[in-house]
DNA sequence: GCATATTTTATCGTTAAGGGTAATTTTGCT
DNA sequence: AGCAAAATTACCCTTAACGATAAAATATGC
């Protein structure tokens, strides 16, 4: 699953968790250190190739000083009505 | 872990979710046929007791027609321990 | 160039997310 | 009150998150 949707929400949060991390010059040895989750782990976050849990992201974001919704932060409203196919579901508005 | 402050960020989560729900009169199997996302596990979403992940919380947002930073609007930082060098501004001390 | 730090990748193990189903409880409505 | 819809809970199952470690790749500096 990492379909292209799901992709582009995790690149982009891993982009600004990174894009935060690095203007507070740490390395992920500090985060890990910071959040308490691994350095292999917060790479495999900033790189997308993750699907990072909500408590995870708050850790992450807490050690950043800043806030979860703050990685989060696209202007995506769902647009279009939601009537889905319910085949793996999703997809509504499409967004992106 | 789920120690307090994960507790609280996903109640929080779990109450905006289904606060948004009702306010468009979806029951958790239509919400579930929209999503993708068994009604069984949105139950447990919305009751917090489950930590859900990313996407799963964005196919939530979309088929509420809402940004997954929506749920997540806490103001809430840092609950870290992070020494303060505040080289960002901001310095909260910590939520909760 | 080489040495070093940082990051990525790869395994392995544990734990939990998430779907499915069914049973149970709760809510709502007449 | 009863009945139906909705929600919660409890299982089982598969998959993936996460930590740990080590190894490999990629910067960064000397």
């Amino acid at each position: 699953m990492l379909d292209e949707k799901k992709r582009k929400l995790l690149t982009d949060v891993g982009r600004r968790i990174r894009a935060t991390r690095k203007e507070q010059g740490l390395s992920l040895q500090e985060l890990s250190l910071l959040t308490g989750i691994s350095a292999p782990a917060l790479s495999l976050i900033e790189t997308a190739k993750r699907d990072v849990r909500l408590t995870t992201l708050a850790k992450i974001a807490s050690a950043l000083r800043s806030r979860p919704s703050a990685f989060l932060e696209d202007e995506n409203v769902g647009m279009s009505d939601r009537s889905a196919d319910s085949s793996d579901g999703y997809d509504i508005g499409d967004y992106l």
